[in-house]
DNA sequence: CTGGAACTTGAAGTGCACTTCATGTCAAGG
DNA sequence: CCTTGACATGAAGTGCACTTCAAGTTCCAG
């Protein structure tokens, strides 16, 4: 047993179920810092797990590690996240996760009343047939909720 | 105007929204064919098009290109689908759709709980510790797919 | 003090879904 | 016929998020 409170990358990669290799990747990214041994070990301290639960819900949220190196940056440097800082990211997060849910509800309930209507040819139903019904609405056309087209051109 | 109802790669690209290049891709990878001009130009039929929006739906529902390439291998060969092909691919679909939406909607629920308990920590909350809960569930837990992770506007 | 698991590094590889490039050919309006 | 924009090909490149590899070093229980 370490005679501190430290961690190994190892002991870090088993608590939080990232791989090592995950995490030497983030912290060349910038997600992480680790201090290190004499020998150049890495060895993290505890809120590692804090910043890497932090990582994983956002990841699960749908950021980029880009923007988790923003969100992360908009903590002030070091101290633990005040309620105003959380809660300002949960309402961030929660609109995203909100356009999700809606948008994958609403392709979904489209895919029911595709079942419902009994459209063999899939050449009338919203779900299967964007590109002929809204044409000159521009790529990727109308009715598919705008988060799950994709980025064509504007 | 083109003497036939053949359609160049280009037209295609148009009204489908998708790529000149990813159309040859996703001919390359066998979700599509054409046939070709004396010439070697590639000339879709019109059903491309319905084809094409079977793949955006698939995708849009988050499935690969080889589970797209599978449903499509499903569908014997050329003939319009039948209403039991498409319940049946229907329900599958429905069935990742749920559990998706299952998913974010947890998270959200987690996300709320979280600046409703007031945690700061983010260490008990089920939004930010999913690891000890699911370490199992691998790496990064990325099961959002890309077209899910789109850049946050505003 | 020692043996071996665990650690270090930079470079390269992986998988997906395409896009871009270089170079050359085709098609159709004027 | 000629020009020009669209099309052809294979190879290589992109971006993300990691993982794997090779070769060498460190840590610590026994």
């Amino acid at each position: 047993m370490l005679s501190t409170d430290l961690m190994t990358v190892g002991q870090v990669a088993q608590r939080s179920g990232f791989a090592p290799s995950a995490l030497r990747f983030y912290e060349r990214e910038g997600l992480l810092t680790a201090s290190r041994t004499t020998g150049g070990q890495r060895r993290y301290e505890r809120s590692v797990l804090r910043r890497l639960a932090f990582i994983r819900a956002a990841r699960n949220v749908g950021l980029s590690l880009d923007e988790i190196v923003a969100a992360l940056g908009q903590l002030p440097g070091g101290r633990a996240p005040t309620k105003a800082d959380w809660t300002r990211l949960s309402r961030a997060w929660r609109v995203r996760l909100n356009d999700r849910i809606e948008a994958l509800t609403a392709l979904r309930d489209g895919l029911d009343s595709c079942i419902g209507c009994g459209c063999l040819s899939l050449r009338r139903c919203a779900l299967s047939n964007p590109a002929d019904t809204a044409a000159g609405l521009g790529p990727g056309a109308a009715y598919l909720p705008r988060l799950l087209r994709e980025p064509v051109e504007g």
